[in-house]
DNA sequence: TGGTATTATTTTAAAATATACCAACACGCA
DNA sequence: TGCGTGTTGGTATATTTTAAAATAATACCA
């Protein structure tokens, strides 16, 4: 079934099949469907384009469809959500409670999650001077990245 | 013309007119409007919700109206957008460059923007590490601000 | 095993957000 | 006055997200 998925993202697939059940939540072959097409992406993905791929292997595939399961994996922290571009992306170290911070290359697309207490405690630090207290925090840095970087890709 | 601005709202709708004038881009009377609606909220405020109000007072507002006034005050830095939710909240001191980083109350809808100079250099060296290049940010916090805090609003 | 409560899915629809396109008009300038 | 550019008007459509109701599947307990 994961014939598609690298070797490390299908210790990842199993992870979060083995993170649900230990959670009690049901981790059905449509979720499945979803999480996998996420879990192909380095990129993050938008729900229409998980759509699209999710009709191909599930005829019946609606908007609600990948929204549900996109709900279900937010809520548990499987996926977060690029706000900045309205896409979703496979978290690669779920479970353990960490800040999130993306950094997405808007040359070839591709998003990569950091997780900086620094950066994270450091906005916290200048909301308080606001005495704003934080509950989330959402962000994302548009730029070049390493790959991309001295190539003549633009 | 601006009655239902505060003193200093009418300083800044001033000085916006100026600034575009400066730059040789025309603040018409059609920008002045959204400009003035946007002043007018201390919470950011979506597209549509600036039509409602844009309605009343210029029949022919359509939704390529507002966006078209948005996309010319999002290109001078006069306003910014919360990509969190979709919104639109002046900038209450364009002019200067400065990072933009919002503080959102999700008790009073209240959005303050802050432009830390410490949160913005702390990602950006964070970002070093994996050699990415960092052209923008997008920093928001949701929570509970000052006023919230200690009163029984849920 | 059957009954029951809960959860998930299907289906239809619509709301909310954003853009494409072209024609008409207005302004600045030669 | 005529030209070019930028602005607006108007229509339509694309994209993203959510609501609601009916059905189906599953978990759980007796
Ligand atoms: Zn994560
Ligand atoms: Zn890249
Ligand atoms: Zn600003
Ligand atoms: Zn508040």
């Amino acid at each position: 079934m994961n014939q598609t998925l690298s070797e490390s993202k299908e210790l990842l697939f199993n992870k979060a099949k083995d993170f649900c059940e230990d959670k009690g939540v049901r981790f059905t072959p449509l979720r499945a469907k979803v999480y996998q097409i996420l879990l192909q992406e380095d990129a993050s993905i938008g729900a229409y384009d998980i759509l699209d791929k999710l009709k191909l292997i599930e005829d019946s595939a609606k908007p609600p469809t990948v929204y549900r399961a996109l709900d279900f994996f937010l809520e548990l922290g499987l996926v977060h959500k690029v706000e900045s571009t309205n896409t979703f992306k496979a978290c690669h170290h779920f479970g353990c409670s960490h800040p999130v911070q993306f950094l997405i290359c808007d040359t070839c697309g591709d998003v990569k999650e950091i997780s900086s207490e620094g950066v994270k405690e450091t906005l916290e630090r200048q909301a308080l001077q606001s005495n704003f207290k934080i509950m989330t925090q959402t962000i994302e840095a548009h730029g070049i990245c390493n790959q991309c970087q001295g190539t003549g890709i633009s």
